[in-house]
DNA sequence: TTGTAGGCGTTATCAT
DNA sequence: ATGATAACGCCTACAA
């Protein structure tokens, strides 16, 4: 174990704890030389390693960050937090990741543990649950940065994308290809970005005088989606296309199509929204709204830093644009 | 800012310190009724959230855990970091997860920086390029697992698979469905995964009196892999059959072929040695060796923190069995 | 049953 | 240029 503490390098070293710790902290201003020397070789000899947790303490900062995924399963929060942890490498930060799994309990519990541990600021795709929370720790100034999911009312950072617009281009484009009968499956709305993308839907088909038929939106669980696309596709006129709203409703549609023996793109036409590891291998290669992860996670962890270090005040909302990907 | 200390509680309920630290810790035994309420009171009017990072000072515990993956990019990786996290999870401790990107200096730089934040223990996917930082931890009694790379001759608890037996069998099994002309594709052999695989693979052909071929085995960097198939579908005679070696040389042999519009199983088939994400959903299904990535992880958690807690003497290596799926 | 005092390993302030 | 001393917030004997 780590046992060999400042002291010892201190009385090894002949000079004071003081010294040694100007020593790491690179205050070299006004050290002798051989001082220097000396604690270098102590510190060598004895193996030392400085204990951040007493330096934490000190200076009540952990040089940690907490993110909180609402459900770590999803391509996009996995990107995400990939992103915000090169970020952190590079500013000599560390992140713990943490998956709340759509509970706000969960969420709730991550949030009070990883403030407790003194984290100095947090990241979180909101589950939406603990709106008191949420605004509690703004009121506090704590540092946070809300992603992905919009609570309106709500001022503080957000890193959002631009669903409805993202879905409206995309259901256009389809439309434009000639598809009249258009379906759309998400997961439940109890979120905002989900709400924004069954928006632009509508909107599109509006905008191209086609009639939304409620029979043709779904909103279920994972679970129940499957009984629902039964309905759907055992309508009389089944949809000739459909977007998926999210990588897991995809698997779900994409499993269901090859039970039914239902091709790809002859059958019905698949839109993802979100970014699929292999998309352009898949044959025939999928057509997908690609939201700028990276570019969103490195955003959030930038606003987060400049928050804790007191470097900027921080604008509110910041809206990435997606990408339509047609293949 | 948690700003509100167990002092201020004592002085609001109007008891000592060690009182409230008592309540905290749930020692209820001797303590009054009185008391008891009066504290709780206090905690709720104050908003006091206990700072951990003093906690951990004094027990020297954080109850945090690291993961050194070699390169998280690798879905194995992420599967097992996942399972990890939940098993810490259950047992109230957290998992900060850091990617050393294959490079044996950032391992390191990580390995120190996490014993330098006090983390209780630490599960490593090592490079191999450290064996004395290895040993040395093994060796200080620091709790250590390592995950899915042997480090011969190391004295220390080693969750792995059985690659060689496990390639083995696939190879056997293409065998037997008439191959002849077998390939295997790895990325570089420093680590004793990859050369186990390919010695299961030679194993194979051996017993099975086929003579291996030189240019049928390629392990090289995924950068140069593209242009080493190239001259492995120029031979005179190709192959009618390659195992990809892991899932990101799977991800290239798969666009190398699609390039050169060679169909699978048509024109050469293929197995893939790690699980991927949709292998029963691509067209045509994947034959995949899948390794058993969630036991593995809960493994490897349990053995750390049964080493962290003292609670076993840990036993050295243990294998897991990969599965064979057919499609 | 509760309180007092000291220490965990640093850093910060102020002397020297 | 370097050192003494007092925090940081909590836990733990031991005393009362």
């Amino acid at each position: 174990m780590t046992k060999v503490t400042m002291a010892d390098v201190a009385k090894f070293a002949g000079v004071s704890k003081s010294t040694v710790s100007q020593y790491i902290n690179h205050r070299y201003e006004y050290m002798g030389e051989g001082t220097r020397r000396k604690i270098k070789e102590a510190i060598e000899q004895l193996g030392y390693q400085p204990n951040y947790v007493a330096k934490s303490l000190k200076q009540k900062r952990t040089f940690i960050i907490g993110i909180i995924v609402a459900d770590i399963v999803h391509r996009f929060s996995t990107e995400v937090s990939r992103s915000i942890e090169d970020f952190c490498y590079e500013n000599e930060m560390q992140a713990i990741i943490c998956n709340a799994d759509n509970n706000g309990k969960k969420e709730k519990k991550y949030i009070d543990m990883l403030r407790a541990k003194q984290v100095d600021g947090l990241i979180i795709f909101p589950t939406g649950q603990n709106e008191d929370l949420y605004k509690k720790m703004v009121e506090e100034g704590y540092p946070v940065v809300f992603m992905d999911r919009d609570i309106p009312h709500l001022k503080a950072p957000f890193v959002l994308a631009n669903n409805q617009q993202a879905t409206y281009e995309a259901i256009s484009y389809f439309i434009q290809k000639g598809h009249q009968r258009l379906a759309i499956a998400t997961q439940p709305l109890t979120i905002s970005s989900r709400k924004e993308r069954i928006e632009g839907y509508k909107q599109a088909l509006n905008d191209h005088h086609i009639e939304p038929r409620a029979d043709y939106m779904i909103s279920t669980d994972i679970s129940e989606l499957h009984q629902n696309l039964n309905r759907l596709f055992q309508l009389d006129m089944p949809p000739t296309a459909i977007l998926a709203g999210n990588d897991l409703v995809f698997l779900e549609i994409l499993s269901f199509l090859q039970e039914k023996k239902l091709k790809i793109p002859e059958d019905v036409s698949l839109i993802v929204f979100d970014n699929i590891p292999f998309a352009h291998l898949t044959n025939p290669p999928m057509t997908i709204i690609a939201q700028p992860a990276f570019e969103m996670g490195a955003k959030a962890a930038d606003l987060l830093l400049k928050q804790i270090n007191k470097e900027a005040i921080l604008p509110e909302r910041i809206y990435f644009t997606c990408e339509l990907i047609c293949r």
